[in-house]
DNA sequence: GTCTATAGGAAGATAGAC
DNA sequence: GTCTATCTTCCTATAGAC
């Protein structure tokens, strides 16, 4: 097993149980490895797995999200791109987000918080370019790209919560238009 | 100390540390009781605590939002009222939501997905309801109180995440306009 | 690299004195 | 009701053989 599947496998068990409740026996049952040999991997325990999982999201996001979103497209289209992605890496909503498990379950001075910080508000940054390109005003760009976001987080609190994806699916197909809404 | 009291520092030392997170010893410390008290007050242990606080929120959700939703005032005062509340509860977007934390650490099958669930379904309906008494199509008005509830649950993730209740207060302010607008 | 074995501590929970 | 003491289980982490 590569690498990167290892660390998609530890992401995967860290957003499902999150950190406190992935403990080390259930991360070498998901990975299928031997709580020795995750040491051999991460030297520095479980911190270091969970910080290595957040950076492959991370990654997916500048590859996946950001990437897409500053090249030369239509707005219209990359927004577009951007939810298809989304809702793939989600899985249709079925998957919750890292992010929002590490910064709910933590108190607010743990180690991921930069990390966290950091990827929202790029992505949130990214978004409001975007819409400004497209011809919103500054302010109205940075509140919706905001809420866009927001939105994004909020659905998928709701999928666990309801057990129902749908609203998030509803969200990923409506949110294009709505951004760019004039008005 | 009265239960009441108790129980709402339960509630806080939950949402703030997450199921797993809270420790016995940290609510020990969290309600200034022992341990051993805490197994005097609640005999089933950490679970019967986390069912305890989870039904405190639930009253509040029954008390302060779903009943001032099903009386006869205007649809555009109950959602503003309703917004008021969520403010207050939440303490400006400082305070997590007890529903998400538990939502997103748990794995599927556990004790308080029911409770959870049941109180989010609730809240949409009522909201579905009021939209409706406003002139909304049912669908929409269904669609658009998912929008509702799930903006409120991200605007309190991105205010853990970016460390910022600038986007919860925002949402607050500008939901009940959002909501009833034609379109 | 992958195992067995195990250290050292914190977890949840209980017994029983006062 | 509140304490001290204690039990068992599980946790993270390490040592060392192969």
């Amino acid at each position: 097993m590569s690498r990167e599947q290892l660390i998609s496998q530890l992401v995967d068990a860290f957003r499902l149980y999150g950190y406190e409740g992935a403990s080390l026996s259930c991360l070498a049952k998901v990975t299928g490895l031997g709580k020795t040999n995750l040491y051999h991997y991460f030297p520095g325990g479980k911190a270091e797995m969970a910080e290595v999982a957040l950076a492959h999201v991370n990654a997916w996001l500048e590859d996946s999200i950001l990437k897409p979103l500053r090249s030369r497209a239509k707005p219209a289209d990359k927004l577009q791109k951007m939810c298809e992605q989304v809702n793939a890496f989600f899985k249709q909503g079925q998957n919750s987000c890292l992010w929002a498990v590490l910064a709910l379950g933590q108190s607010s001075d743990d180690l991921f918080h930069q990390q966290i910080k950091w990827a929202l508000s790029q992505w949130i940054e990214a978004i409001a370019v975007v819409l400004e390109q497209s011809g919103l005003e500054t302010q109205l760009a940075r509140y919706r790209a905001e809420d866009a976001v927001l939105r994004i987080q909020g659905a998928l609190v709701l999928a666990r919560g309801l057990d129902d994806t749908m609203p998030f699916q509803r969200t990923m197909q409506t949110l294009p238009t709505e951004l760019l809404r004039r008005e």
